[in-house]
DNA sequence: TCTATTGTTAAGTGA
DNA sequence: TCACTTCCACAATAGA
């Protein structure tokens, strides 16, 4: 299967460098992104500034026309099936608004759609001092001691579209946030920087689709790695001024995570409930495994002991799987927790003795005990509709407190031990639902609320 | 039983 | 301020 896989790949890359050859992408960029760009006497506004409608539905359609005068042969694959949970639905409709899916690497310059000069952000990242990659460790915070505040300063709207990830960069001497929306921008926000052009805000596009997940390569932060609903894991490389293209296939990638101290691994979630592990560095798949019925939506391993990993699925499961132990055809289960409808987050406690799972049936489940034995169901409203993403508890800076979105438009915390809703972040700069949320893993008391307008909120220590 | 369609809803855009 | 558009989550319902 995985050689089958390398071929195909092998096939696009090569079907699509001729493509791009034969287009002149940089050329084509140039017509792309003038529809996205914003207007210079916009930029003025502070810093939730005002995108462009989209790319126009014709864009995709001029670039098919050249490539069928030019006589080459079109992306036979076309779209992928997983947009959906039902396979073969929707695939024509959503043919009709996507982009060419290129299969090939981009450089920075292709995907770019923001003004001006990003040189700024290259800097940043290049030279910025990282972090050791791990979480802070557990490091209790006492919202009494040192309450959360929102100031304007610390509001962005960073990409045009609804966020289905945020991030901070794990860098200690900058504080920069990484965000991925539906129509498969990947925006980064440099809040220490303040140039007038870009508000620090840089924008690019390098997938065709929503962004599913983002993680930082470990040990080589200039590199972070993208997939999304396109089919697509894109690695870029600050250094190398490229998206590599490090995956593709026909089918969703609806989750991606890396394991700690396995920098060569990619874990991912694609289509129906199929579970990947891509090896980088030969570049074809070390495993493939049937996890669940439905789609993927969440992956992440127990900082204690990292051959224990969690998967939240669509199916309505959230499961515990030991990587040592292999069953006939897919790792051992360790434990199930039952939802009454979809689950769409599974996290581990920083210190890794208890589990978060968020569930669109309006718990969230925790999981404690020394084989996660207990569980616990906290009423929570997680029901969203289409227009915002699933809401997902995450972890604070040790196991007192999960974060989580409310629809009326702020951040429940809630302690896990208490079972209940503590505190709630609220500020009128905070004009729309924070459906993401993300701590920073080093500077304890910095979260991000991410929302379905494209806007970040960064709450900060006072 | 499986697939297709529809309703729900938030938030940006532009008049 | 308001009408219009979005449309890839999910559930309920209709239809094959």
């Amino acid at each position: 299967m995985a050689t089958e896989y390398e071929r195909k790949r092998l096939e696009n890359i090569k079907r699509n460098y001729e493509m791009l050859a034969s287009l002149n992408v940089h050329g084509t960029k140039s017509l792309l992104s003038s529809a996205t760009k914003r207007s210079r006497d916009e930029s003025k506004s502070i810093k939730t500034k005002k995108f462009k409608k989209k790319q126009k539905p014709e864009e995709p359609i001029v670039i098919r026309q050249s490539l069928r005068t030019r006589g080459l042969t079109p992306d036979l694959k076309g779209l992928p099936n997983g947009f959906s949970d039902k396979p073969r639905r929707n695939v024509v409709s959503v043919s009709k608004n996507e982009s060419v899916r290129v299969l090939a690497p981009l450089s920075l310059d292709d995907v770019y759609e923001g003004e001006g000069s990003y040189s700024e952000f290259v800097d940043c990242i290049v030279n910025g001092e990282f972090g050791d990659g791990k979480a802070c460790g557990e490091k209790r915070i006492d919202f009494d001691e040192v309450p959360l505040k929102l100031e304007q300063e610390n509001v962005a709207r960073v990409v045009p579209e609804r966020i289905l990830v945020v991030k901070f960069l794990p860098l200690e001497n900058v504080r920069m946030v990484v965000a991925g929306d539906k129509s498969g921008n990947v925006g980064f926000w440099n809040l220490d920087c303040d140039d007038e052009k870009n508000d620090g805000i840089y924008l690019f596009r390098p997938h065709t689709a929503p962004v599913s997940s983002l993680v930082f390569q470990q040990n080589s932060f200039s590199k972070v790695i993208s997939s999304s609903y396109d089919g697509l894991i894109r690695l870029m490389d600050v250094e190398k001024s490229v998206f590599d293209l490090v995956y593709s296939e026909d089918e969703a990638i609806f989750s991606l995570s890396q394991r700690p101290n396995d920098e060569q691994s990619l874990y991912f979630g694609e289509g129906n409930g199929m579970f990947n592990v891509w090896d980088i560095r030969v570049g074809k798949s070390s495993f493939q495994w049937d996890l669940h019925e439905r789609r993927i939506n969440s992956i992440d391993f127990n900082p204690q002991n990292t051959n224990v990993m969690a998967t939240s699925s669509t199916d309505g499961t959230a499961c515990l799987w030991d990587l040592r132990s292999m069953g006939a055809k897919k790792p051992k289960m360790l434990k199930t927790v039952q939802h009454a409808k979809p689950v769409h987050s599974a996290y581990f406690s920083p210190s890794g003795h208890m589990l978060a799972t968020t569930s669109h049936d309006n718990y969230i489940g925790i999981l404690s005990g020394a084989n996660f034995e207990d569980t616990h169901m906290i009423d929570h409203i997680n029901s969203t509709n289409r227009w915002i993403s699933c809401f997902r508890g995450v972890w604070g800076w040790d196991d007192s407190y999960i974060f989580v979105g409310n629809l009326s438009k702020r951040i429940d915390v809630i302690a896990p031990k208490l079972r209940r809703t503590v505190m709630e972040l609220h500020n009128p700069l905070m004009k729309a639902i924070p459906c993401r949320i993300h701590c920073h893993p080093h500077n304890v008391g910095m979260l991000a609320g991410a929302t379905a307008g494209g806007q970040v909120y960064v709450w900060t220590p006072k």
